[in-house]
Parts: C-alpha cells; sequence; structure tokens
DNA sequence: GTCTATACTTTGATAGAC
DNA sequence: GTCTATCAAAGTATAGAC
C-alpha cells in the first residue's frame, strides 16, 4: 500500500536548495516525534512547530501525513542499504558486520525507538506500514540467509545448517534486543549481549 | 505511574454477576481492539459498541482509557503468573516450558498482537504503560535468570554461564520472533523458530 | 448500570492571500 | 513556499435522567 509510493527510480528531484533543507528537516523531527509518541500518537501541528514552520507549511511538502510516514521508512531503508552494502561482508562476515551495526545503532536512539514504535504499530492489520515491514523484514530475513548460504558454500558454516531459521533468529533477536534497551538503556547492554549471541551462534555452526 | 495502580491485594472485589461479567467483557474487547490499532489507535466507542454498550456506559466500569489499559496489563500478568507457576519448571527444563509457551501463544494471536502493539508504543517516553512494560521485564529476565542459575547449581548448565545475559537473549528472541509472526503468520512458523533456537542453546550450556 | 446529550479538545486537511 | 483562517470529524470525558 505505501511501499514505493515514491518511486526510487524516478529522476533525481529538482527543488531548491531551500527547500531541500527544509524537506530534511522535516524529515528528521518525524523520525523524533514518531520515536516519542508514534505515529498515531504525534501531530502535525508538534512536527511542524519543531522546524519552525505552520502545519500548513508542512503539508506544502508532505500532502499528507501518511506521506510523511513513507519518507521516513524510505529514508530508513536508504540510510540501511547504503550502511550495509558499504561493509561489503560476505558468508559468516555478515555477523560481524550485524555486531557493528547494533553497536552503531546505540548512537542511533531515535531512529531506532521511531521503528521499534512504528513495527509495533504497523501489526495492527489496517496499518499504513503494515505492508512496508512485512516486506522489509522478508527481505532482510533473505539477504542475511543469502549470506550465510554463501558461509556453507565456502565451508565456513556447517552444511546441515537451516540458513533461513537462523536469519530469522538473528532478526529477531536484534528486535527484541533493542526493545529492552530501550526500556532500560542502563539494565540492557545491547551490543555486549548481541555479541553474546553472536559469538556463540557462530562456534555452533562454523565447521 | 500505572504499575499497581489497583492493587492485586486488595479484597476479592465485591460485585454483581452481572457486572462483573460486563467488565470481563469489556476487557476482552479491549485486548482485541489494542491489537488490531494499539492503544493511541483505538477508540472507547468501538470497544464498547463491540459489547452492546454505549461509550458512557463502558466509562462507568472504567473511568478513563488509561484506566482500562491499566487493567487489560494487569489481567495479562495474573494470566501469564498462573500459566508460568503451574508449570512449575525448573533449572534448565525453563527452556522447555518457554518452547510450551511460545507454542500455545500461537493460539493467542490477539493477546500477542496487544502485547506487541502496547510494548513498542510503550518505549515512547510519555506513554503510560512505559513504567509496566520497563519492571514486567526485568521481572521476566530476573526469574528466568533465576531457573538458569538453579540449573548451574544442579550441574545441568555450564558453570560459566551467563545466566542474566542468556535471560534477556531468550526474552529478546521471544518478542521479535513474535513480531515476524504476527506480520507474515504464513511465512513465519514461530514455534519451530523457538525450538530451533533452544535446541542450540541448550547443547551450548550444557554440561 | 446504562443511556442521551453535550462540552471541550485535538487533529488532519483545505482554501486562498501574500 | 509559507502563512492565516477555517472546516469537518473524531476523541475523551462529564452531567444528569432513568
Amino acid at each position: 500500500m505505501i511501499v514505493n509510493s515514491t518511486p526510487e527510480g524516478s529522476a533525481p528531484r529538482r527543488r531548491s536548495a531551500r527547500g531541500e533543507a527544509a524537506r530534511e528537516r522535516i524529515l528528521h523531527a518525524a523520525v523524533e516525534a514518531f520515536a516519542k509518541d508514534g505515529y498515531q500518537g504525534c501531530s502535525l501541528a508538534r512536527i511542524a512547530s519543531e522546524v519552525g514552520l505552520s502545519q500548513a507549511g508542512l503539508l506544502h511538502h508532505f500532502p499528507t501525513k501518511e506521506d510523511l510516514l513513507a519518507a521516513v521508512l524510505e529514508e530508513r531503508d536508504r540510510l540501511d542499504t547504503r550502511r550495509f552494502l558499504a561493509d561489503g561482508a560476505e558468508g559468516i562476515e555478515i555477523l560481524t558486520a550485524l555486531e557493528k551495526l547494533v553497536e552503531y545503532n546505540t548512537y542511533l536512539t531515535g531512529m531506532v525507538q521511531s521503528f521499534t514504535v512504528l513495527a509495533g504499530e504497523s501489526t495492527a492489520d489496517l496499518h499504513p506500514a503494515r505492508d512496508w515491514f512485512q516486506s522489509r523484514y522478508e527481505t532482510v530475513r533473505t539477504m542475511i540467509a543469502a549470506e550465510l548460504r554463501k558461509g556453507v558454500e565456502r565451508g565456513e558454516i556447517h552444511p546441515d545448517t537451516d540458513c533461513t531459521a537462523i536469519a530469522a533468529e538473528i532478526v529477531a533477536t536484534i528486535d527484541g534486543l533493542q526493545l529492552q534497551w530501550l526500556l532500560d538503556p542502563k539494565k540492557v547492554d545491547m551490543p555486549t549481549l548481541f555479541r553474546n549471541y553472536t559469538t556463540r551462534l557462530r562456534t555452533a555452526i562454523s565447521t
């Protein structure tokens, strides 16, 4: 429904420098607002005032609240993809890359919180982001599973490993740890807990 | 804030049979409504009409929406505790009990979805259920860690196991799998994935 | 215990001036 | 591109009759 509502492949947006900056600022404020109150819990007026705009002014850049949500999700996709491809980890090295990602997320409280709230909300049947999250998880699982399989081919990983299952499990662990970390950052050392997990996983599936 | 807003230890509620039934029905409808639209996304009027009441009629039983939320959370606590204590699993057997719990949750879509949505929402700083979830996770982690430690004492589990870390990891895996399962029940076989995880964990920490 | 009626607030979105 | 003004809708909560 909301996925690809702005085709990635379209021509580069021609906008004035000022307009581009406003768009960016709004986007950033939206991430923070979604994190603070969730999508349903925050108002456009609040986001607008955060960047020194009126509500109507904001709606000039994003015609509806749902458009703003879509833009936030795309932005996240863009960042994640870039970061993930940049790493270029292959085979079992994917685990190390994920450890780094989790470590890195510690510094992105807003983004992580925003996505934890949105992901939870999105399981509601009619939520505008449901389709996006569904296909996103599918994609991420597939990507990780593919690398694990490459690890099997290379002889790094034991052949009778259920790569699909492990992929889902890894993603689950990351999400679950994020939730506990957000609720209690002082008591939950997310990166360490995840490394604890991957270390055990590594020895279990390595040849 | 919201935790223990109705002290568990108070005298058994004296209410007419009809009144009790209404309360129960409302509570049940609320769980479903929170699951469908989240706490912020659903209206009291909708819940009320679901049980054949007017909105004002509902507010007679739960004076505010937040009171209703509190009651739902307490109910969940009650059910979980009963179910968990009933099992009476000790030491490493806690893993088997958790496998059963996850399997059982497959049939409680409403409850699970409701809690996934609420947990996500609750990471928002000002959410009325934040304190409840924070302390609940703390409690659950502590309970599981305690059983694991008992397993160490009994010689079932390897002595240099970080029981606290494993406890957080287990909870994280359960939550994360629930999220993926709710978004795509056909592609994500939650109980099998969890058993896949616990099986590996069991052999890793067993003596 | 339940209803109708209503007060009050907030929200997303539109119209049109500048 | 941004604003003011405004709308219509929906939400929580209260008052008071039955």
